[in-house]
DNA sequence: CTTGTTGCAAACGGTTTGCATGGTG
DNA sequence: CACCATGCAAACCGTTTGCAACAAG
């Protein structure tokens, strides 16, 4: 896979990691490529059976997204609907965060210069190292609203 | 309990909804006042352990956060540790939000005006009716970082 | 062949629920 | 004395783990 997408890096970077190459990986790998918003491992265990790839066990599907938390190609995030979801790391440090519909379930990406600044500067504040930051919307989207 | 004071509120409302009163529930009710920082569901149970009020089975204690929460009298708040924390919720707009020690899972409260007023200006942009936000802080506390 | 990878099924841990008991109004 | 509140134990459900079969290098 070519370097600069982001299977290519994570290959490169699994394989840097000492870990040999797996069916069940590749296609999740391909999977999170193509979506970029949040997915439970339940969406993602379905979806690649919908989409023909390769049925991938759900103890495989955890066992997966595990490694590459930890290898930092993903983030876990937590939406506060008892199940996480994750979504793939761009090498940039571009990153969104997300809406939630309280009604219907929906998870939508947002993103906004002005808040990633105010948490810059509040992270120098704080006394603590801050690794990451998460922010969550609460509400209802249009459609749940209108009802 | 005084008017005013989150307790009164608090059985104000529940007895408005409806409810009765009983030993568990007004248990819980003043440790939570006198916490204004997120407890898990074992915290709260222990603390009333030791704190010598009573004990309530953690049924109890998952029914009241519940309903508590329903009346908007407690914000539940998801840290990314696997379980729900909970903490009350005052009557004026005012709240904090939370920074987690990855390493040793310590939760500390920071409040800042500038991050509200980015999410405020935020939420008039996005395509939904937002009512609730929640923002947080991942890394390493003071201790953590100095080993 | 040695060792990581995967599937299966069982274990786990936080949370919820059914049912019987007890206290409130 | 009707009915909500509570405790207990079992059910639930997302996630993790032990183990055996499989496959990459």
């Amino acid at each position: 896979m070519s370097p600069g997408s982001w299977v290519g890096d994570a290959e490169a970077a699994l394989a840097a990691a000492g870990h040999r190459r797996g069916g069940a990986r590749r296609a999740l790998l391909e999977l999170l490529d193509r979506e970029s918003c949040a997915l439970t491992a339940v969406e993602i265990e379905q979806a690649l059976l919908r989409g023909g790839s390769r049925r991938v066990s759900r103890a495989s599907v955890y066992r997966i997204l595990d490694e590459l938390e930890q290898l930092s190609l993903l983030k876990r995030v937590e939406t506060g609907q008892a199940m996480a979801r994750y979504e793939r790391v761009g090498s940039g440090g571009e990153h969104h965060h997300h809406l939630v519909c309280d009604a219907c379930g929906v998870v939508l990406p947002f993103s906004d210069p002005a808040l990633e600044r105010a948490i810059d500067r509040l992270t120098e504040r704080v006394g603590m190292t801050v690794s990451e930051h998460e922010v969550v919307l609460h509400g209802a989207c249009a459609d749940c609203a209108a009802t």
